[in-house]
DNA sequence: ATGGTGACCAATGTACAATATGGTCACTGT
DNA sequence: ACAGTGACCATATTGTACATTGGTCACCAT
C-alpha cells in the first residue's frame, strides 16, 4: 500500500528523497539568478552532479519543478500573511492586515527577487496548479475571516457566504494576482486601501 | 489666432480634413483585417492613394493612428453603454446596466473584431492617451451614477465621493480593462454579477 | 526493486545577414 | 501658404541555417 497523495502534481518518484530536495534547492538558486526560461534542466543536473535523465525520475517536467518552487514561495507568503492577520483583533482588522500583507509581500518579492516573481507571474498566466492552489487558499482564508466576522456580528449575514467570498476575491485581484499587481504598482498603496474600505463597507451589517 | 485644441493627441495638421478621414477609414479596415502590427504605414498610404510621407502631415506617428481608431471604438462603446444605462430607473439599476453593457460590449468586440480588441489591449498595456481617456470617462460616468444615487437617497453619503468612485472603478477593473477581461472570460457572467452586488452593497446607506 | 546514465528525437530557440518599416527632410508644383 | 512626394536613415523585423533544450528510452549496476 503505497501512500500516494491525491493529485501529486509536482512529479513522479518518491516525494521524500534527498535528491528531490537537492533539485528544488538548485532550482531555487538557478531560477533566481538566471530566470526560469534561461535555466535548463541540464543546468540543474550539473548543479547537483547527476544526469539530466535522473531529474525526470522525480519531476514530470521542467514546469513541475517550477511549480514546486512556486508553491514553496507562495506557501511562505501565505504563512507570513496569516501571521500578520493573526495579530489583528476584529475580523475587519484581520481582513485589513491579511490583504495589506499579501500585496506588500508580493511587491517585496517583485523588487527583491524579480526572477522568482516572474515564475509566479508565469504560473498565474498559464494557470498552473500552484497558481490555482494559491487562489483557492486565499479564498479559504477570506472565508475564514468572513465567517468569523459574521459570527461576531461585524459583518452582514444575508448574502450567501461563498458568493461574498468569491466577489471579495475578485475585487482584490488587481492587488494579489501577480500579473495584475505589477501593472498597478503605481496605484499603491492608496488604491488598495480604498478597495479595502469598499469591501469592508460591502460587508457592513 | 489658430484654434489649437489643448493636447491634440491624435496628430498634427488640420483636425478636419478629408484625407485625415480617409486615413482613419483605411486604418480601420487594415487593422481589423491584418492587425495593428502587421499593417504598415505604407499599406495605409497605398490604400488611400497618397504617399507615405503625406500621412505624417496628419498624424504624428503610426501609434497616433492607432489611438484615433481606438478612441473611436471606445467612444462608440461608451455611447452604447450610456444608452443602456439611461434605460434604467434607479441609480442601482443604472449602475447594473452600465457595468453589464460595458463588459458585454467589450466581450463582443473581443469575439467579433479581435484584431481591433488587440489594439485596445495594446493601448491599455502601454497606457496610451486613448486608454487613459477611456478610464477617465468611465470614472466620470461612475461619478454621475453615484451622485445621482446619493441625491435619491439610494446610496450612502459618508465616504468621500472621489474615493468611492475610484474604488468602484478598481473593483470593476477585472471586467472592463481589456487586458484583464480577456483573462477572466471564463468567469463571466457570474463573477461580474457577484462583483456588481458587492459594489452595490458597499454603496448601501 | 532502487539508483543511475548516454544516446537519441522533435521542437524550440539563437545568430546574423537581408529586408522591411517608421519616420524625416529637402524639394517641387500650385 | 497649401498639397504632395522620392530619397534617405536608423531601427525593427524577418528568413534561415544551426545549436539547444525538454523529454524519452533502452540499458547497466547494485
Amino acid at each position: 500500500m503505497t501512500q500516494a497523495s491525491a493529485q501529486d502534481t509536482t512529479g513522479r518518484g518518491p516525494a521524500e528523497h534527498a535528491v528531490r530536495d537537492q533539485i528544488v534547492e538548485a532550482a531555487n538558486d538557478c531560477f533566481a539568478r538566471y530566470g526560469y526560461q534561461k535555466t535548463t534542466v541540464a543546468d540543474l543536473a550539473r548543479a547537483i552532479g547527476f544526469s539530466k535523465a535522473y531529474i525526470y525520475r522525480f519531476f514530470d517536467s521542467k514546469q513541475a519543478i517550477g511549480e514546486a518552487i512556486c508553491c514553496e514561495r507562495l506557501e511562505q507568503l501565505i504563512a507570513e500573511a496569516r501571521r500578520a492577520m493573526d495579530e489583528g483583533g476584529s475580523a475587519t482588522d484581520r481582513f485589513r492586515r491579511m490583504f495589506r500583507s499579501v500585496t506588500a509581500l508580493s511587491v517585496a518579492l517583485f523588487f527583491e527577487d524579480r526572477k522568482i516573481y516572474e515564475v509566479a507571474a508565469l504560473a498565474a498566466a498559464e494557470q498552473w496548479a500552484s497558481a490555482r492552489d494559491y487562489s483557492a487558499t486565499l479564498q479559504s482564508i477570506i472565508a475564514e475571516i468572513v465567517k468569523d466576522g459574521r459570527e461576531k456580528g461585524e459583518f452582514e449575514r444575508k448574502t450567501p457566504l461563498d458568493e461574498t467570498c468569491r466577489s471579495i476575491f475578485y475585487a482584490m485581484k488587481p492587488f494579489i494576482d501577480p500579473l495584475h499587481l505589477e501593472r498597478n504598482l503605481d496605484l499603491l498603496p492608496e488604491a488598495q486601501n480604498e478597495v479595502t474600505s469598499l469591501i469592508l463597507r460591502s460587508l457592513a451589517p
